[in-house]
DNA sequence: TGACGTCAAGATCCG
DNA sequence: CGGATCTTGACGTCA
């Protein structure tokens, strides 16, 4: 079973440039390309340097990569970049995916609609083509519109799916949505185009299948759609965020739900896909709790990463993890991640975050200079006065972190959380 | 016609 | 002028 989760990580710089279409220049567009390849390369090496063997490769890699605008032929100009990163993430035993959004769709009655989808899946194959990638790294898709006919949408999909060239086709996994096909009906699908089905929790609890069958029924079913050179069977997993409209997924993934998800799948080999606001940080924390080698340094590893968070948050709670994790021989990784999110969740209050500081603070103050010195302590003056923010406190401590190269706290959290 | 979702570019505001 | 904050863009469906 691997996990993973979906195009950006907190901590790494891996977002993808874009720009509008008035702008879309050659010129822009190759160097917009060339600047993501460096992005997701240094996510896969992050995904490399963390265990994480499960990754979706974002839609916005090349910008404006499915519309006519861009004739780059970007597989061409990029192969041997393409190829390397491809080959590093294979090595390391990773696998990728891409996901087109809820835009392509491919069972629109407009013509014009259908085409821009399939140019779409095209510019996405080409990615994980480009890679040198096999078709076990799949293409996740909607099925599209209802339309106020199911049957009539559905079939379309099938008659569209079937125009597809076979490369592609061969890549192409279906999914449940959380508004137009449950997961009976995409399963209908995929008994009349073969193709495998992605099981989406969160959108079979939203909009689950009329004989409401349970989920540990469809994610069998689903696994049973996968063929062999289709890889592993893949689940999509994510937890409501409270109070807000359904679907929207949860800031971090809460441990006990999840291992009650996972535990049932454990003996299938279903890969899990994780959809969540926290991207890596929870995919590393999932990783954790369903490690097979169940040693503390796991553990410490989180905390030197999070430690200056949670006592900006909450001194009280970094007392208590750092008792926690004095047991050398246990590994409590449900208490700990209970009592990080627990953390982090609580509001950060100026004395807090003044106290948080000055302990990051602590590794600068005998290197820096007088005007450091003094800005420092202008900016903590300055947040109980209220004209200066934890943000800008936050923001040059990360100055200082970069300019003495402190190893310790640059893979530290602390600057990409607050 | 706007909401939906997503991310970053672009625009504007602030001290 | 630099940094923080708001708005726009790109996509298609549906109320």
């Amino acid at each position: 079973m691997d996990i993973g989760y979906a195009c950006i990580a907190v901590g790494v710089d891996g977002s993808m440039g874009s720009c509008n279409l008035r702008n879309a220049s050659l010129e822009r567009l190759t160097r917009l390309t060339e600047q993501n390849l460096d992005s997701l390369e240094r996510l896969i090496d992050y995904n490399i340097r963390s265990g994480i063997h499960l990754f979706r490769i974002s839609s916005d890699l090349v910008p404006f990569g499915a519309n006519p605008v861009n004739t780059l032929d970007w597989t061409k100009i990029f192969q041997e970049r393409l190829e390397k990163i491809g080959e590093k993430a294979l090595s390391a035993g990773m696998r990728l995916s891409v996901h087109p959004g809820q835009y392509t769709v491919l069972n629109s009655p407009k013509d014009e609609v259908v085409r821009a989808a399939m140019a779409d899946l095209e510019y996405h194959n080409k990615i994980l083509d480009g890679l040198g990638l096999d078709s076990s790294h799949k293409i996740i898709l909607h099925i599209g519109g209802g339309y106020g006919d199911h049957r009539a949408a559905m079939e379309r999909f099938v008659h569209n799916v079937k125009e597809l060239k076979p490369g592609l086709r061969d890549r192409l996994v279906i999914e449940n949505d959380q508004r137009t096909f449950q997961i009976a009906e995409v399963m209908d699908i995929s008994q009349r185009t073969g193709l495998p089905v992605v099981f989406d929790l969160l959108h079979y609890l939203i909009h689950p299948d009329a004989k409401r069958e349970s989920w540990e029924f469809w994610v069998k079913e689903a696994a049973k759609t996968w063929r062999t050179q289709d890889g592993n069977p893949k689940v999509h997993y994510s937890q409501q965020a409270p109070g807000r409209t359904p679907g929207a997924h949860s800031t971090t993934i809460g441990l006990e739900k999840f291992m009650d998800f996972a535990e049932k799948l454990s003996s299938t080999n279903t890969d899990i896909m994780l959809e969540v606001k926290d991207k890596n940080l929870s995919a590393v924390k999932c990783l954790n709790a369903m490690a097979q080698d169940k040693k503390i340094n796991r553990l410490e590893a989180e905390w030197g990463r999070y430690k200056y968070n949670v006592l900006e948050h909450s001194p009280n709670h970094y007392k208590k993890i750092r008792a926690l994790l004095n047991g050398k021989n246990s590994y409590p990784v449900l208490d700990f991640y209970n009592l990080l999110d627990e953390a982090m969740a609580m509001d950060v209050t100026s004395g807090n975050a003044i106290n948080g500081g000055q302990h990051v603070w602590g590794y600068f103050k005998d290197q820096a200079n007088q005007k450091e010195k003094i800005r420092f302590s202008t900016i903590t003056d300055g947040i109980e006065a209220g004209n200066a923010t934890i943000q800008m406190m936050k923001s040059f401590l990360f100055k200082l972190s970069k300019k003495y190269q402190n190893d310790y706290l640059n893979q530290s959290l602390y600057f990409y959380l607050s």
